[in-house]
DNA sequence: AAATTACAAGACTCACGAGTCTCATAAATA
DNA sequence: TATTTATGAGACTCGTGAGTCTTGTAATTT
């Protein structure tokens, strides 16, 4: 692999001024473009039409200069899928302080978030199961990592019901877990129906059935 | 598309005696040959390695004989999961009668099988998520199907426990399609790491505790 | 101006797999 | 035997998408 001028630069004193035409955008903004490329092209032609070139034609910028930022296919869907995962760590919004389990959980749920919400998530798990066997890491951490956020969100609120006296679980874990896939499940559904958003009227009633034999079961 | 004398025949009165070789093998016993050899690659090397070629050669055939019994890949593959699940319609092994609602939920869930029971419908699973964008039906049916018949057994369950006196749910559909989601999701997993059997130990603590939440909180 | 670097546009190479075609040969009939 | 059909082995075509390379041009420094 030849290196490229910016390659270059990058080990040199990048403080130092330079000869020839300064780079235009600054590289994080650039991979903000990017990402937000991938993002669009993930819901509207899914998985199969993110080719190097599409991306790149949407994020409005040649192939060359996007793999001046990323390696390889490979790499690029990696720090995505990062990027992803690190905006879910923080808790993002803080629910309603008032609310009981049962409302929580259904913010937690996205009940109320705008459909589209739903695309990507959706387009990640697919991510993950198509590139299983091409790439395990990637695979493993799109899965595990969604639901080991979902289940400690859902493990705080046990705690949380559990401190305020509403109810009491003896395995907080295996229960988090547990109501995690009860309420989840349809998501395969998706998986297999492109134009399938998950909070339909069935999941709706489902969650709620779910709910409620949960919270009459486990107690 | 040229017509090959086999297609010719196929038309023409296929009881008269013909002229040439005849056909060695029963196209019947090939097609099984072929659907035994399509079950060993999904087992062995998983969907990707699965090309026409490998397949021909698995099942110790040229790849014109296989072409001359399956139109394309599509057929093909759409063949086999109508068999497989034609072999799921029939109840299969009847179950204990005297056993109770839990211990016959235990061999529905197939907690008796040896561990490679699980690789074939894991691995339809998977091609019904990774098909999904370029053949729709076959996905749907795959993900439906299987989830249909599983539901529908575990239905028959509810009612005979019902019938028995064990207990009694409400909404015995919707509660057979919360418990299988219950008891069946780390699915999720085995889908994306080709190595993992679901009925591991977690999988059995989750399975026997699923179902207590559920029998407590059903009634 | 000359040199140097960043970039877009897109042609190009390369690997891979579906589906087709060729050729050699076996097994039947007339 | 001459003809016809079935089959295996594998070469071949063709489309697709990743990654590279070329060319032209803009933006900077010396």
């Amino acid at each position: 692999m030849a290196k490229s001028a910016q390659e270059k630069r990058n080990k040199a004193d990048a403080t130092q001024p330079r000869k020839g035409r300064p780079v235009v955008i600054d590289p994080g903004e650039r991979r903000r473009i990017i990402f937000a490329a991938l993002d669009g092209l993930f819901r509207e032609v899914g998985l199969e039409g993110m080719t190097m070139s599409a991306i790149a034609r949407r994020a409005g910028m040649s192939k060359q200069t996007l793999y001046s930022l990323f390696q390889d296919r490979d790499s690029l869907f990696e720090a995505f899928v990062d990027e992803h995962f690190a905006q879910y760590e923080n808790p993002a919004e803080p629910l309603d302080d008032e609310a009981g389990f049962a409302a929580r959980l259904r913010l937690l749920f996205r009940f109320d978030q705008p459909d589209e919400a739903w695309d990507l998530p959706v387009a990640l798990v697919r991510l993950a199961v198509v590139e299983a066997a091409s790439h395990p890491r990637l695979s493993r951490r799109c899965i595990e990592e969604g639901r080991r956020n979902k289940q400690a969100r859902i493990r705080q609120e046990l705690d949380r019901a559990s401190a305020r006296g509403e109810f009491k679980v003896s395995d907080p874990d295996e229960a988090a877990s547990l109501l995690m896939d009860m309420l989840h499940l349809p998501i395969l559904e998706a998986l297999v129906d492109p134009g399938h958003r998950p909070p339909t009227e069935a999941w709706q009633r489902r969650f709620e059935y779910g709910l409620s034999v949960f919270l009459n079961g486990v107690r």
